[in-house]
DNA sequence: GCCAACCTGTCACGAACCTGTCATGAGCGA
DNA sequence: TCGCTCATGACAGGTTCGTGACAGGTTGGC
């Protein structure tokens, strides 16, 4: 679950990245709209805290922009104002929910988390490969109804796979869904052990993953 | 399990919640209806108890609200009136059960435990798992019919677990599940010091709880 | 009202396991 | 064959988890 969290007070945006980080989410932090922008051209989110003061820019503004260009990512407004006006401008504009400041973190973290599964509900079936199955729900798969032992990354990627099995995926398409940005220094060849972990796992069944040179990865049933 | 109380008289909503939380839910309170959609806004309940007269609106139309933006969480509503006109309307609003103010807190939990029984398809309330059987209603497990001594914290947390054999639970589920908004400021440590307690007890046991390094927990029999 | 027993959650430290790097070698395409 | 991409075993470092000890709070008995 990758957050982006947008507030210019460092010492809130930190604690709000620290807290969920302790729930395993992976958090980037932007201090005004500009660099915001930056961050959601290049990365796909699964939900985006707000702030409406920024320095360069309102935060309505950016979500506006957002809208307009098509991005449907669930976003929380934060605002430090009790002003309703605002409240009814974001939620007007396409925010998902709001939280005035100062407002307690575990509300914040459970409300992040509904906006999710809110989002998350529609996919969340399982889904098969022929003796595969996945349940992004606990993150489990089970080969001919043995469970897999899989890892976090392991799972994710996985997952990633199944979702487009039409499709071959880039290294790059898979790096950035496995890893967010904090882990920036991560090498691109952990794309690869990850594969050649999961093909190990799989190694058994007739699912494998083929590789296409200089394209990227797919996943199929050979059986 | 969850239990959302929304009722403006704080001596009577606080009276529940203890007695509630004593059987191992967890409650959290919201005096008036805004903040009650907050709440649900938010986070997922098992059961609301939700009183007819509240300050800034009708429980009625809350509830109305709730059942056409698509939320079947079953409901509980509470009335001080001798009226069978609210009544009426209530259930025809997709209320599940009523209770006549002033009411006697056994019948309650009651009422609470047949909705969510009712809601989980679960045919008897009895759970069980190999030798162990837990009984929800006084929060009392056996194994092998020997009884065994949960304190509330770890029956609720068995609960979780039997409940969701299939796919393993995450930490925050658990947390969720475990603790209300109210309880101040929780280590996640806890979970595991939980886990840690229960599968002492379970230990001589063919059921075990395995963790899922990085996922969750899952309860299971290997006997 | 007091004390004892017990429940609850924090802390700290060690163990287990996951993660990602490196290095080496295989495989593929030109 | 050359040059590149990819595969994979081994390993170090880091993170997550397990657990004993402990302090504060609550409960219940007297």
């Amino acid at each position: 679950m990758r957050v982006l969290i947008v507030e210019d007070a460092a010492d809130v945006s930190e604690a709000i990245a620290i807290r969920l980080g302790k729930f395993g989410m992976a958090c980037d932090v932007a201090d005004t709209c500009e660099s915001a922008e930056d961050y959601l051209a290049v990365q796909r989110y699964d939900v985006v805290v707000l702030d409406i003061n920024l320095p360069d820019r309102n935060g309505t503004e950016l979500l506006q922009d957002m809208r307009s260009a098509g991005n449907r990512t669930p976003v929380l407004m934060l605002t430090a104002l009790f002003s309703v006006d605002d409240r009814v401008t974001a939620l007007d504009l396409g925010a998902d929910d709001y939280l005035i400041k100062p407002f307690d973190q575990r509300e914040l973290e459970a409300r992040l988390r509904a906006l999710v599964r809110r989002e998350a509900e529609q996919k969340s079936d399982v889904v098969t490969l022929g003796p595969l199955k996945f349940s992004p729900a606990g993150l489990s798969a089970t080969l001919e109804d043995v469970p897999l032992n899989l890892t976090r990354r392991e799972a994710t990627l996985l997952e990633l796979l199944l979702r487009n099995q039409k499709t071959p995926l880039s290294k790059k398409r898979l790096y950035d869904g496995l890893f967010a940005f904090e882990d920036a220094d991560v090498g691109v060849n952990a794309i690869e052990l990850y594969i050649a972990r999961l093909r190990k796992k799989l190694a058994a069944s007739s699912v494998s993953i083929e590789t296409r040179r200089g394209v990227g990865y797919r996943i199929c049933n050979d059986g």
